[in-house]
DNA sequence: TGATATTAATAACATTTGATATTATCTCAG
DNA sequence: CTGAGATAATATCAAATGTTATTAATATCA
């Protein structure tokens, strides 16, 4: 198998190890990675409305919710209806969390560190943008057009069980 | 936030939206992604047990049985009773899927260069050399010493619903 | 050699995630 | 105004994933 066609399966493995690294090390926090995610972000934009949070993170408005509904019972921050439109709550960190954001941030540079371990500075700075390329690259692409015009109700339709998908979802932009 | 910072992020979104791309495609094959692996590893290597794969492809054995239940029923490939050790089962590809694979590889080798477009091919050797070291990197790493020697049975233990981890895995290499 | 531990595969159960429906509120075109 | 959509949050339900238990077959070693 060449290099460039086992970039795939590196990918997968650098994002699975890294992830794994940074949720055990947030598991001292008792924080998960959506969590933390969330967590960055509203120290950013303080009283964020959820829907903006959502799409922000990119996760689906309802795993927001079930983030949201254990952070809050963990008292690290509080919902407020918003004034001005009364179907949405503002989310306002409390100030115990405000120091959780400084870890984490410790957290995600420690594990960062050890990833780049021996990688020389200027070779890093060629992966970021080697990266943020591909990044835009994949997230211009067109939806690559489903060829499902013929035979509407072709041989079996759905079934599950292939493990996993069967449901797509499009994506906003940063 | 600095361009370091910003490289877990990044690092997410590449791996995301990859393999969106990827699954995409693959559904006209009416493939998963992990089916996909599955049927790479197997090419490679015909015959492979179940417990071999599992652990060359980094999936639970369950999880695996799952996708092979699958595979079995839509008639890409046979389980044989290895008849040196009658617990173990031994994967065969069928003709038919043998074929798919090289369909496989054409949809993964378009969906690289989807994502390296306009990136210099010198640039992404680099890319390549640096992710493979971050795995190294990653992999190397001790299991990061939990100081949970005090306080046995500390104020609340499980939960749930944070969205994600609670237990851990370790790994084997290739 | 035979009792005990291990391993391969899988069944059964629990948790989590994703999809859709629901409720309250808001926005406008008319 | 007013009523036909949108939109925000969330409840509810279904699919999928992970965990642990089970069964059969080996391996180990006292």
């Amino acid at each position: 198998m060449n290099s460039l066609r086992s970039f795939g399966f590196i990918l997968r493995d650098v994002s699975r190890l890294y992830v794994r690294r940074f949720e055990q090390r947030a598991a001292a926090l008792d924080l998960t990675l959506p969590q933390c995610r969330a967590l960055v972000y509203l120290a950013l934009h303080e009283g964020l409305s959820q829907a903006r949070l959502a799409e922000l993170t990119d996760v689906e408005p309802m795993t927001l919710v079930r983030i949201l509904d254990r952070m809050q019972s963990d008292g690290w921050l509080e919902r407020r209806i918003d004034v001005a439109d009364r179907r949405a709550r503002n989310i306002h960190l409390k100030a115990k969390a405000k120091h959780l954001v400084d870890e984490i941030w410790k957290l995600a540079d420690l594990t960062r560190e050890e990833a780049f371990r021996a990688i020389p500075r200027k070779q890093v700075g060629v992966l970021i943008k080697s990266l943020d390329q591909i990044r835009n690259n994949l997230a211009m692409l067109e939806p690559l057009a489903t060829s499902a015009s013929p035979s509407p109700s072709s041989s079996r339709a759905g079934r599950g069980t292939g493990t996993r998908p069967r449901r797509e979802r499009s994506r906003a932009q940063s």
